[in-house]
DNA sequence: TCTACTGTACCGGCTGGACGGTACAGCGTG
DNA sequence: CACGCTGTACCGTCCAGCCGGTACAGTAGA
């Protein structure tokens, strides 16, 4: 489930990202990086010219992974709403973690991350959006989610927090 | 509405939260914290004779100021959820910037922050279950809540967003 | 009331360590 | 042997924490 290590290059972002989500931004020096990708700082430098192209490569994919994912969003069997909710609980796949990490990112370099985060929000407003008809709902519906993801990130995952909306959610439906 | 300058203590914890909040973490150094509050490193030192112990009387601060929202919420005039989702998007207060600034602080000091913002906000859900009397409902109305907070703090708040969650409540209210 | 002493509040320079970034000397493979 | 890539030594900067010192208010004793 998680992206291959084709080469040294995703192996640093997988490291950079893996490090961000479980020790937070101050823990991801360049040197723990390199480390845990298993290169050299030097190795790492040659390949990002600096932690700002780091961060830039990390936003990148992030932005690949969400867009992947509002398309399955939108094709998804059990329906969009159903799928965003479900996946807004961590479930450990790559667009998770890429946002996590980015949500760290997110404290520093305040500019650029949260303008990749809104561009990601955007796409998933967009589907629910569509498949609603209801601006309202699509948008509680997306607080939901990130009420979710933000108790996720925050440490605090609640397993039944998913079970109590879709309670709730049941009794708009009729 | 903003806490007295009573102290120099006071304002260092002032200045503290000014930063992690205007600024992020990295920002909030020690002499960047005592420059803002208008004393010398040396002058904070004697008043917090770490950053840990600058951290704790942030978090003790926050504490104090969750538990009187929390009272206030009970007694609200418009009801607890009305309140409660009212006060989740930034209104300026003494609380919202200690709760920012906690989010901030979140990213690096994981164990004893998370443990704090876990404490309020389970001291909010108290008062929503009390309210209700109805745990999914109360539990989705926490997650609007956090919705709502979180995108403050990733710096995207939404000035429509309460109308909407307001108008997608009513219809569950018959 | 003058003096000696104490405790509180605060100042600013210093140090040791960490981090981002640079330079350069290898090393294996085609 | 040349090129893609790696590893290491090093530099400048920044920061947390420490420390010697200052100012001053209060107090107690003669």
């Amino acid at each position: 489930m998680t992206t291959p290590d084709r080469s040294t290059r995703d192996r640093l972002l997988n490291a950079f990202e893996a490090l961000l989500v479980q020790q937070g931004p101050r823990a991801a020096t360049l040197e723990a990086v390199a480390a845990e990708a298993g290169v050299s700082k030097g190795g790492l430098l040659y390949h990002f010219a600096s932690k700002d192209d780091l961060v830039d490569g990390t936003l990148e994919r992030l932005l690949t992974l969400a867009h992947q994912d509002a398309e399955a969003m939108r094709t998804s069997s059990s329906g969009p709403v159903q799928y965003y909710l479900e996946t807004s609980v961590s479930t450990g796949s790559d667009l998770d973690r890429a946002l996590v990490a980015a949500a760290r990112l997110a404290q520093d370099n305040t500019e650029r991350v949260s303008a990749a985060l809104a561009q990601v929000r955007e796409a998933w407003l967009e589907v629910l959006r569509a498949e609603l008809g209801d601006e309202s709902l699509a948008r509680t519906i997306q607080l939901i989610g990130d009420g979710l993801y933000f108790n996720d990130v925050s440490g605090m995952p609640d397993p039944d927090a998913l079970e109590h909306v879709q309670q709730v959610l049941g009794r708009l439906g009729r």
